[in-house]
RNA sequence: GGCGCUAUCGUCUAGGGGACUAGGACGGGGCCCUCUCAAGGCCCAAACACGGGUUCGAAUCCCGUUAGCGCUACCA
């Protein structure tokens, strides 16, 4: 038997998307399954649209993902005289037919047609032309294109994902296969490619469905097996429409920035239409690896839903330890200008990493954490200022005072609880009286670690001297601690 | 319009004729824990699109309807 060939053909003529990097994941997870091996092509053969830039971006995006390729990049404009001989060598066996029609004279056929209501189909009349007509013609230079001649018999095969399908050929119309320019349409190009470079397993977008039927009728002439076909369904934008742009974030590149895990992306990416059946969510990547069949993919396109992304992000992260996270957090802080003073930040992150979904908002808790003035009040802050009044500074002066002895070498967790509960008792205040004006001098919200890991974590001087200093504000309007 | 694909909680899904009072997860709501939150634990609301068959029995099989989506280029 012989082992899988798959590949991922992205064309570079946009970011690489959610469902692009979906079904390269797809494809890889298959090919790492069954000991196969994944082909990189870039199908760069719209010229107007593709650039060297976007091939970068999704090079990068797979290696962000941990998808890798066996062979390639192979970029299919290197291809383009074996799609031309391709093309051909239908016509000298009949089995395609040049066709001097221009484009004006096809469109408005096709605008007649739509007129009566009727579905356009090419009336194949360059196909009736005679031999020497055709010859004559080119020989007098005029423009044409290859058609293939489509048969009316059904054309079935059997898809991994959803079974059989099939399309009736007089549905099909005489599409071109080579333009008046000597390059492939599409449906040649990756054929002649997919038979060029042993495909045995052709796994991609539910969108080419209707491709299928084409293709096969041109594998058929050109004499070659059929490869494996798996349809894998759409991601589909919360509104229910395929996702696009105008859903937002949707370039692997996007999720990269708002600090989402590779290994997290992946694991979401592979649940997304893909299910190893029974309840596990959050799976090790050779258990994914293991666990992959075309047989698991759903036939049913899927919502991309974000907030699940970000859950899944989150349990990532705190399994993740501190010191993988340091370099990424480091240079987060340099993009907002903040330098870690050559400081340890691994207490820092583990301080905040349990409450946070993304290596974004670490960064900036680490932030705050770093320099407690960058600290911004948000709406349970502001309410608790409001709502405690005065005793909100008061309370803050006095923690600062009874705090402030411990600031030569006891500053410790424990010291700090300890000390907060004696002055909290000694005043007839609860301890969250105390607590929570220091955590919103400090943070700006109601929302933290502990307080007292928190102040052991910023720091005695600059705790000290954010405390006094917000606590210094009650004349003030407060508007921005 | 034509052709095709699809249809289980709001979302991702489990389910392959009886184990279904339809399970899990995200999100939502509540409780516990707690100085707050997150995590964790417990609990609640929430779905088989509709109509016909087949069958002793249908979420599961078949047909139709409806709806959604995709394709319909000398784009990929």
């Amino acid at each position: 038997m012989v082992l899988p060939r798959v590949r991922f053909a992205p064309s570079p003529t946009g970011y690489l998307h959610v469902g692009g990097a979906r079904t390269a994941l797809f494809n890889w997870l298959f090919a790492r399954h069954s000991g196969g091996t994944l082909v990189l092509r870039i199908e760069d053969t719209d010229r107007e649209r593709s650039t060297e830039a976007h091939t970068k971006v999704i090079l990068d995006g797979l290696g962000w993902l941990g998808v890798q390729w066996d062979e390639g990049p192979l970029f299919q404009g290197a291809y383009g005289s074996r799609h031309k001989a391709d093309a051909e060598r239908l016509v000298a066996e009949g089995k395609a037919y040049r066709c001097f029609c221009t484009r004006e004279e096809l469109d408005t056929q096709r605008a007649a047609a739509e007129k009566v209501g009727q579905a356009f189909r090419y009336d194949r009349r360059c196909f009736r032309l005679p031999r020497e007509e055709v010859e004559r013609r080119g020989a007098a230079g005029m423009p044409s294109t290859i058609r293939f001649l489509v048969d009316d018999k059904e054309i079935a095969w059997d898809d991994a994902v959803h079974g059989r399908i099939s399309f009736q050929g007089r549905d099909l119309d005489d599409f071109v296969i080579l333009r008046s320019d000597d390059s492939a349409i599409y449906n040649m190009a990756v054929v002649s490619d997919d038979i060029a470079m042993a495909i045995t397993h052709v796994i991609r977008g539910d969108d080419h469905i209707s491709n299928t039927p084409k293709q096969i009728a041109l594998y058929r002439a050109l004499g070659h097996q059929l490869p494996v076909f798996a349809h894998v369904p759409m991601i589909l934008g919360p509104d229910g429409k395929k996702l696009s742009k105008r859903h937002g974030a949707t370039a692997v590149g996007d999720y990269q920035d708002q600090g989402i895990l590779a290994p997290a992306m992946r694991n979401f990416l592979a649940l997304l239409g893909w299910s190893p059946g029974g309840d596990r969510e959050v799976l090790p990547p050779d258990e994914i690896i293991a666990l992959f069949t075309l047989e698991g993919i759903q036939k049913k396109a899927a919502v991309f839903d974000a907030a699940k992304l970000e859950w899944m992000n989150g349990q990532y992260l705190s399994a993740l330890p501190a010191d993988e996270l340091v370099a990424e957090v480091r240079r987060r802080l340099e993009q907002i200008g903040l330098s870690d003073d050559g400081r340890d930040l691994r207490p820092l992150i583990d301080a905040v990493k349990a409450r946070a979904r993304t290596i974004l908002q670490v960064a900036n808790r680490v932030a705050v954490r770093l320099d407690p003035s960058r600290s911004e009040l948000d709406e349970k802050g502001r309410a608790l200022i409001g709502k405690m009044g005065s005793a909100f500074y008061s309370n803050l002066a006095r923690a600062a005072d009874a705090l402030e002895p411990l600031g030569n070498g006891a500053w410790t967790a424990e010291r700090l609880l300890a000390s907060l509960k004696v002055m909290a008792e000694s005043n007839g205040m609860k301890l969250g009286d105390a607590m929570q004006p220091i955590r919103v001098a400090l943070t700006g919200s109601t929302v933290s670690e502990p307080v007292n890991e928190l102040l052991e974590v910023v720091g005695a001087k600059r705790s000290l001297e954010r405390l006094r200093e917000v606590a210094g504000r009650e004349r003030g309007t407060g508007s921005s601690a």
